[in-house]
DNA sequence: CCGCTCTCTCTATCAGTGATAGGGAGACTC
DNA sequence: GAGTCTCCCTATCACTGATAGAGAGAGCGG
């Protein structure tokens, strides 16, 4: 099987979900393609592009077929779930939404933004807030998705961390905590309610100026 | 001068500015010290906990007096301040949002969280609106400047970018972006137009259950 | 005053990283 | 058949985070 920059790219998000961005070596990367690392070089220019392949992958895997709101679909319900969709794509692999933030000027992330404003702005908002709101969309989901996949503190960091003093020191975050999870919410819900703020803030802003 | 934790971060903290994250070595940061590398093991376990030590520095430095709202102030506009001096650190330090987004559970973080949670609380959100509102708040601002400090792209990627080509795929991303900064508008003012649109969505979200 | 222990810094070294130089086998072209 | 182009190789570079283990010096109990 000839190696070339599709198959390079394809194993290394395969290498990218079992070790995370840390475990994408050149090195690891040309032995799973039974090949020697500089030979990666003949086809990708170094691992910055590398990454930046990764990230439109992983965008590409859940925004092939991305497809504008039916006529009779609130543009809120459409945005929302865009973003959701967003989430799902950088949540599908280790380490997500670290490369996709990290890799510079995606183009699937750009054919994303392209498509979100054109709708809100065939929806009759105007180019500006279409672009401040859907700005706010992308950056806030991605946002989110960080924190969700950051990595957990390892065993030593917990050894010496004193709950007690914490819940102490910070006892509403703590109370809010326990109490958002307790009747068996998830994280899931928790992102749908923060995603909710900002949609509805996009319906007030577009509204006031529409 | 005696080396201690106290003084090795303040210089990572220089280093960081002067080098970026990826400038910050352990071998660079014990010259910067007169010192050899391995000496740094004994101060801290490890970089990770390096790391961690830096974003809190970071946030400290803007959030050490931190105070809440005068009585009869808004809490939106409170908020609002909140985020935008979140955003003023995070700015304050090359890759300021790439250290702080992958530090692990930093205490400044939280003790942010406690204390604008709390705040919504005392005004009479109810606990989980305002853990919801106080998350999208943050969340996003992370993403946004994770967005503006994303290292532009070097002057290799840039030769073979068809800026034509990508206005032709992408001609609403264009528009919006010529349209919003043509008449004098900056990226501060971005931030701010897009922190709106958050702010809005959690008055509004406040007001239905509260 | 001696000897011990604890604190801190050192040298030496490890495995692993991204990347480059330059050689060579095979295929394709004139 | 000669030359060139494609693709992969070996060898090597400078650099990274991290550990092992030696040793200087301060402080302290006897």
């Amino acid at each position: 099987m000839a190696l070339d920059r599709q198959r390079i790219v394809t194993e290394a998000v395969a290498l990218l979900d079992a070790d995370g961005l840390d475990g994408v070596t050149t090195r690891k990367l040309a032995a799973r393609l039974g090949v020697q690392s500089p030979t990666l070089y003949w086809h990708v220019p170094n691992k910055a592009a590398l990454l930046t392949a990764i990230a439109d992958a992983i965008l590409d895997q859940e925004f092939g077929g991305m497809s504008p709101p039916e006529p009779d679909q609130p543009w809120q319900d459409w945005l929302s779930r865009l973003a959701e969709r967003l989430r799902t794509a950088l949540l599908a692999h280790k380490d997500g939404a670290r490369v996709v933030s990290a890799s510079q000027l995606s183009r699937t992330m750009s054919a994303i933004s392209e498509l979100a404003m054109s709708t809100l702005v065939a929806r009759g908002i105007p180019l500006r807030q279409a672009r401040v709101i859907v700005l706010t969309v992308e950056r806030f989901t991605v946002g989110h998705v960080l924190e969700e996949q950051a990595p957990r503190p390892d065993a030593d960091a917990l050894k010496d961390f004193d709950m007690a003093a914490f819940a102490e020191r910070y006892p509403t975050v703590v109370a809010a905590v326990t109490e958002y999870f307790e009747p068996g919410r998830t994280v899931d819900d928790l992102f749908r309610d923060c995603l909710e703020v900002v949609i509805e803030g996009a319906a007030v802003k577009a509204g006031i100026t529409a």
